[in-house]
DNA sequence: GCGGAATGGACTAATCTCGAACCATTGGGA
DNA sequence: TCCCAATGGTTCGAGATTAGTCCATTCCGC
């Protein structure tokens, strides 16, 4: 085997040191808005323990996102972290800086790893037998993004997506379909939320829903294509 | 958002200790055959940076390696630790063991993510304008593995999954190809590598690598699925 | 009001992990 | 033959991280 396979599995067994690897899980799932403004986090001992950290080394992570202005914490029973950080909306310019900070190949790495990781999320989901249940939920979040205020789009947009991977039943294609989300979550919220682009996004997100409902793998490949294509396309013209 | 999705976000942010996750990973790259029999793993200092850990804790995992067998140290120039482990061919029983040692639940979720990991790979490289070096990597590593010896069968079917997403140039990508891979790598070592089996293999890898230089995104896609549905099937059926 | 439960806050001793420096062994080349 | 470069081997002090314990605050229900 060929040395650059070496790369893929040699890769550091660890991103930083527990804290700061902490602040960015944290701020991840704020910024996706899988906590949304006004609910709060687990417990710290719950949420220690799901991190697999210690409680200290949680505090300091959730100490220094107070002090950056995204959690509210309260003390005494009903207390917690609460989430206070709103996305802001998005000014010119941002969209340019974002793009240009992330740099053109790690940019393609994300924007390719994410179109891999839908399609084939949703694929495997059109090949299963689907419970009732299953695409009642599906039909629940695809209204959700609809009906969305132009605040929470973002959010229900990502728990759309998100939901395709969830709903295979593989915790791995959860995670990996989360992981791939927030590699671009930075560049999406910096994209203005506008009508004609919501109209389009809304018919896309319908196409893969139809294409996973009837069973159609080759559909819910065409759809996933052509919704993120759109996006891909939008941020790639801006690292001219 | 509901509580489902916290899950994938609020997952652990480290497997285990440094030294723990050094080893499965040294021991990874090694049953997957990304050190061959005779290698020898990088000198530590570099390996050590790679993983992003301190050469001592490096040197703790090597050295456990060592001592279970994989691995035969030696000092001096040109010295290094040369991996000695070859993977044994299997036995009667050994498939239902390490089938049942995995449970459904973590079965089916390995299963799972390989599929929409591999399916998405081959269509993301099969709609890119691939270079003829590309094109001819692609037919060396399948030559590879038609042309392998019994003994190297494993690794070399690796090397060519691996590289269809390697190829797409996402490192992300590649990555979770290999943490796919990995998560099934005792279960298909314990498959005896049959002359039925490889035939059948060799047309299915043949048929994605056509699929993929053609263009076609859905040929890809049915060659991918029909190749590890053949396996799933197979693991699955030991689960009774 | 009071007590108790659920939460965050703080401290400590033990352990893990790191970076850095230095030692030991080996083999090729001057 | 001797030196040097490339490798593994060892040690140490500093800092990160942990588990465990106890304290402080808040608010619901009695």
């Amino acid at each position: 085997m060929d040395g650059h396979q070496l790369v893929a599995l040699l890769r550091p067994v660890r991103a930083g040191n527990a804290f700061e690897e902490t602040v960015e899980r944290l701020l991840q799932a704020i910024k996706l808005g899988v906590v949304a403004p006004g609910d709060k986090l687990p417990p710290e001992r719950e949420l220690a323990a799901r991190l697999g950290i210690s409680r200290v080394t949680l505090r300091e992570a959730i100490r220094a996102l107070q002090e950056a202005g995204y959690l509210d914490v309260r003390r005494g029973r009903y207390g917690g972290a609460f989430v206070v950080y709103q996305p802001p909306r998005p000014r010119q310019g941002d969209l340019r800086r974002a793009v240009k900070q992330m740099g053109a190949d790690e940019l393609d790495d994300a924007l390719t790893f994410r179109m891999a990781i839908e399609c084939g999320a949703a694929q495997v989901l059109a090949a299963t037998e689907l419970t009732g249940e299953q695409r009642e939920t599906l039909r629940r979040r695809l209204a959700g993004v609809n009906d969305a205020a132009p605040a929470d789009y973002r959010r229900l947009d990502t728990a759309f997506h998100l939901s395709i991977a969830e709903l295979t039943g593989s915790a791995l294609l959860a995670s990996a379909a989360a992981d791939a989300r927030l590699r671009v979550t930075d560049l999406l919220n910096a994209i203005p939320v506008l009508g004609p682009n919501i109209d389009h996004a809304a018919a896309q997100h319908a196409a893969m829903v139809a294409a996973i409902l009837a069973g159609d793998a080759e559909a819910a490949r065409r759809a996933v294509v052509e919704h993120l294509e759109g996006t891909a396309a939008l941020l790639r013209a801006f690292l001219a």
